[in-house]
DNA sequence: GTCCGGTGTGAAAGCGCTCTCACGACCGGC
DNA sequence: GCCGGTCGTGAGAGCGCTTTCACACCGGAC
């Protein structure tokens, strides 16, 4: 009677040994890859493995090797909702396709609200991944500095608000605000508004600061009237935007933090009896699939996902490798234009 | 000089063991939570735990134990855009508030395409997991079938196609249909037409089947042009209403498979000028958000989401517990009565 | 013939933990 | 005062693997 009734335990590297006529030794070897094995031997080998359908047991492994080649994509929120952000799909998709041809695996670990957090640090401390990417959007999130602290290899998504020195990857944000502003003043417009987003997030912050560099660079002087916040929701944008047009009518140009808001923003403009570009330019952020079907198409401003993610996966896999050096990479902005400005 | 400079290694137990003055079996004992021990020894364990900063080594213990007190999500898609559908978001969302206060962690596993699903597959086959809850969607996936064969503690979401004996749990999707179709033939309706799913996902089949089934039952033969299929998005099920009104104008209800689907077939109503539930009545299918929010609300079959995710999670902890007894559930429906039908 | 370096192999140690088993201490009952 | 029965504890085996180390073997240089 064993302790998991009924569960076929798979076999171990004694049993294909004995059956290779070989010793543990050699049959790890092969498992590996090493190339100091005789043909002949090796063959017995894969033999014995394929007929015993022999997998290695990675705690074993991991518990000589202190590897799991495992990393986790973490995700720190405390809204599950962030799931059906296209953002993060895009980040997963470009994650499994970096690692394809690699020995690591993926896994996603969800953190939303205090006690799963905790969870999820317990369980990177612990060493179950060598390393961990971490997308934490909110700037009172702990886990950042919990993961930090862990020694764990560790990259982050989004420069982190608390300065510290983390290794971590970032869209140009500001610099991207900025060009999309600075791309309205060319065309000529000067009541330039501002959806911008939560300010307690990176993104929402730097996309703000660069809005404001490019007034200032063109000696026009910030007006709160023309700000008005979102949080990076359609409905969130919609409002922002009605807010914007009862607290100053008379605006010509809108520059919205994200694509989302900006298509809830080109709704309020067109129940407004406005008309984009013609009345209200607006310019939104992110790329998202939707700036390219909304109506009129939405001139935005494009971020480097694909690399920034394979940035990302090569830093980690870096550091697992044990080359510590902490580095921080911001990835330049796009300017896509379209219709709407 | 250690194998990975730099990272400090946790201490062991029989550090810890030295320190607090007793053996390293009782320090498990202590961190296992085994009441044998007396209460000095267990103060004297605790504090050096604490002042260690002791954490247990699941690799070492998962060798002995044979347990990884993990259990995984695999969702096996080709497409990662099904991170969006906020049904996953719920299903995440339930299942890691379910394991909360177990000692059991969550990790999810996306498997797009080929090579993917097989480095999942040997994932679990290795022992990664306890267990694993499969979303699997299309007909073609042969994840069920490779997972099933693992050996490994499995429930599916959603009835498996080829029916085969294995664990899951799914809603009334024939049944749900069924009613909804009765609905609108207790409303008068008679030319009822329906946007269906893929017919080669079993949500698609079984809720075609279902409101197949109303239909012959209240004697109404079925009508090919009355039958459009869509893909579960809403431009999809835009246009597979399109396509209804051009072989049928003369229809009065539909029933649409999905509700993304049912605000796509509504946005097309609107434009051919048909009034809902005016001239055509329609339900919807999953009671997701947009149904309260579409215009007009959207009458439509809601599943126990939060309950089979439970039930899911229930039966997969049962068989790692070791009740090894194969259970399939279906939970019913329940026909939300709003006003587009 | 000896010596050499290289090459493939096996014995064995040990990774950090759990858990059985044996043992001593202590209790109450006779 | 002796015996059976807890109760807490520690010694030690062993989980399945990697990896070091020593060793046997071989072909070529001298």
């Amino acid at each position: 009677m064993t302790t998991l009734a009924g569960r076929a335990s798979s076999p171990t590297l004694d049993e294909v040994a004995e059956l290779a006529g070989v010793s543990r030794a050699t049959v790890s070897r092969v498992v590996n890859g090493s190339p100091k094995v005789r043909p002949e031997a090796r063959r017995a080998v894969e033999e014995a493995v394929a007929r015993l359908r022999y997998v290695p047991n990675p705690a074993a492994r991991s518990l000589v090797t202190r590897r799991t080649d495992t990393i986790a994509l973490v995700l720190s929120e405390s809204d599950t909702q962030v799931f059906s952000d296209p953002f993060f799909a895009r980040v997963v998709r470009e994650l499994s396709a970096a690692l394809a041809d690699t020995e690591m695996n993926l896994v996603l670990l969800a953190a939303r609200g205090e006690r799963e957090q905790e969870k999820v640090a317990r369980y990177v401390r612990q060493g179950h991944v060598d390393g961990v990417i971490l997308m934490s959007l909110h700037s009172q999130d702990t886990l950042p500095a919990v993961l930090a602290e862990a020694q764990v290899p560790l990259v982050l998504s989004g420069r982190p608000l608390d300065g510290r020195t983390v290794c971590y990857v970032d869209a140009d944000n500001a610099g991207g605000a900025r060009e999309a502003t600075e791309h309205l003043l060319a065309g000529g417009r000067r009541r330039i508004a501002t959806v911008s987003g939560p300010q307690d997030m990176i993104a929402g912050i730097d996309r703000h600061a660069g809005y404001r560099a490019a007034l200032e660079a063109a000696g026009i002087a910030p007006d709160a009237d023309l700000v008005a916040t979102g949080d990076f929701t359609e409905a969130g944008g919609a409002r922002a935007m009605a807010l914007l047009l009862e607290r100053a009518p008379d605006i010509d140009a809108v520059f919205v933090a994200s694509d989302p808001m900006a298509v809830g923003a080109l709704r309020t403009l067109r129940e407004s009896g406005r008309s984009v570009p013609g009345d209200v330019a607006v310019v939104g952020f992110d790329d998202a699939a939707v700036a390219a079907t909304s109506d009129p198409p939405l001139t935005t401003v494009a971020q480097p996902l694909d690399e920034m993610t394979r940035l990302m996966t090569d830093l980690l896999l870096r550091q697992v490798e044990g080359d510590a050096e902490v580095q921080a990479r911001v990835c330049p902005t796009r300017l896509v234009v379209r219709a709407s400005a």
